[in-house]
DNA sequence: ATGGTTGCTTCGCAA
């Protein structure tokens, strides 16, 4: 007796899983990375703060477990990578019209299951150390090329999803202590507005839009009482275009690896889609 | 109270 459920049966929508984790070092959370694709079995996991080199990162090792790597980086800071179940297509690894020697972007088109693709966007997005900052002036023009480049990949691909470490709260629910933080980095009415104008181009704030209570963060400081206590901000953002938000079926954020021995101070956030 | 912790081929800096 034949079945409907056949995964050969074409035009059946699947489920298509991507995540963002700032991993602070590919060298010492290689195993839990490799760990955790494993279990979750993400169509495309994106990763910030690698912090090495390409050639050495450990593209073998992951493929051992069954994932394409594609990776930016440089020595001691800054690196990103998109590691997927079916190679990348199209890389990208520049920002329109901006000239950058920090390793910050990579862009690739990722298959699901039944070929469809999706245009996926890994961004580390500068830190900016506080708004008075000549950091901060650079994450301003950074944030300026960033909504440039994401106008004309919308135009150019419906099925689009920016994620990565934004640095920035989109609004108080996305952060422990509203008053100690106010105006601070990360926090500050500027940052929001510069988030707010990159989703004016066309992006959703996916777990939000899955989860419209706060106090559930993505990153904790190391120092302090920190995870323990919970203080913690959402900074890590899945953003989805109009078309691909239609076909958004969940989004949560993954605590578990920040409980680990050793952990990033980031943890992974989810997204999944009907394709 | 400008503290505290982690990672870097470290010895101060970025987060």
């Amino acid at each position: 007796m034949s079945s409907e459920s056949d995964s050969t049966t074409t035009n059946k929508k699947a489920s298509f899983k991507v995540a963002t984790w700032n991993v602070n070092s590919m060298r010492v959370r290689e195993e839990q990375v490799i760990a955790w694709l494993n279990e979750h079995q993400p169509d495309a996991l994106c990763l910030q703060e690698i912090k090495m080199v390409e050639a050495d990162f450990p593209f073998e090792a992951i493929k051992a477990t069954g994932y394409s790597s594609i990776a930016l980086g440089q020595k001691t800071y800054n690196g990103v990578a998109i590691l997927s179940k079916r190679e990348a297509q199209n890389v990208s690894t520049a920002l329109d019209d901006f000239e950058d020697e920090q390793r910050r972007y990579i862009a690739a088109d990722i298959a699901g299951a039944n070929g469809e693709l999706v245009r996926v966007v890994n961004v580390y997005v500068p830190n900016g150390q506080a708004l008075d900052s000549d950091k901060f002036v650079y994450k301003q023009a950074w944030f300026k090329a960033l909504r440039k480049t994401m106008r004309r990949t919308l135009s150019e691909h419906p099925l689009t999803v920016l994620l990565g470490d934004f640095n920035i709260t989109p609004s108080d629910l996305d952060c422990h202590d509203p008053v100690a933080w106010r105006g601070k980095i990360h926090c500050s009415d500027t940052e929001r507005l510069m988030l707010h104008t990159l989703l004016s181009e066309g992006l959703y704030d996916t777990y939000r839009h899955f989860n419209p209570q706060g106090e559930h963060y993505s990153w904790w400081d190391y120092r302090g009482a920190g995870y323990r206590a919970n203080a913690g901000l959402r900074i890590d953002l899945v953003l989805s275009s109009g078309e691909l938000l239609k076909r958004s079926t969940a989004s949560s954020i993954d605590e578990v690896p920040r409980k680990h021995e050793r952990p990033s101070d980031h943890t992974p956030v989810v997204a999944e889609y009907s394709i």
